[in-house]
DNA sequence: ATATCACATTAGATATAGTCTAAGTTCTCA
DNA sequence: TGAGAACTTAGACTATATCTAATGTGATAT
């Protein structure tokens, strides 16, 4: 996706197109990692213009409010981000808390009347378990 | 279940049963909710014995450790805990971060290949959306 | 019974992640 | 061109969780 595209998908959602938050939705779009907020503003200041910490969550939480990016809450870690191109679901390490895209597929609903008067949004599978840096005879043998 | 079966469950994985310990995991199994740290300290020192911040942390570490208690991270706000009695996924409020039940039911598996060398341990569904107080029309009509 | 030692608890200090404030800047549009 | 809205900023602040080092407790061996 190139730079008209990412301006363009912004401005759908109401959003300035600021240089700021241009580096953030591009970042995230060309890694497949799920880089934590620290990582993201680390990156975006490689290169000019200079972002503020305080920018770069704001940024975020905006993208994720407009249905961009998707935030990912970790067990004791910082969340992690990313651009929500293709649908897909998660897999997150017990041990390292990388978190893994793994291809969509759809899911069963719920038994009806088991979601009751709630509003669903939407709903993704998290996997758990070791990675395969992590799971043993992986190449991670951390020191 | 009763004070006994818990001292057992303790002791099966290798934990004593202490008496904050027995607290936390009392606490849990009697409600339905998805108490955060904090609503559990002050739930189990409503009743003596006095447990402080740092055990209930702890014990929470250890019995998640023990696959006893499953610790749910919330975007922006502190982790939620639940005892793992029957199997069931979850459902997470946009508005007010509420965790509520959803029966069980499995999961198809993922694409062969697509685990690639990841070692799974288990896997769930998160649903998303607005709970029954925070949907439109429900109770909540947060002043 | 008593010594020993691993397990457990504690208060408070510390670390980490994320939010807020108040002032300044840039963009949009009338 | 002027006014207001959207945006950015540094750094203070808050919330959440972990660590430290000293103390307590209970199971086991002698
Ligand atoms: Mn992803
Ligand atoms: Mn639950
Ligand atoms: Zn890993
Ligand atoms: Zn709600």
């Amino acid at each position: 996706m190139d730079a008209e595209a990412i301006k363009r998908s912004l401005e759908d959602t109401g959003l300035r197109c600021t240089p700021q938050r241009y580096a953030v939705m591009a970042f995230l779009m060309e890694t497949d990692q799920h880089p934590t907020s620290a990582e993201i503003f680390e990156a975006v200041n490689r290169v000019d213009p200079r972002s503020s910490r305080a920018t770069t969550y704001n940024n975020l939480r905006d993208l994720v409010q407009a249905g961009l990016v998707r935030e990912v809450a970790i067990e004791g870690r910082a969340a992690r981000f990313d651009a929500k191109g293709m649908r897909h679901h998660h897999f997150i390490c017990d041990r390292c808390g990388n978190v893994e895209d793994i291809d969509w597929y759809d899911l069963p609903s719920p038994a009806p009347g088991s979601l009751d008067k709630r509003i669903l949004r939407e709903s993704e599978v998290i996997f758990r378990g070791l990675c395969a840096k992590c799971a043993p005879g992986g190449a991670s043998r951390q020191a």
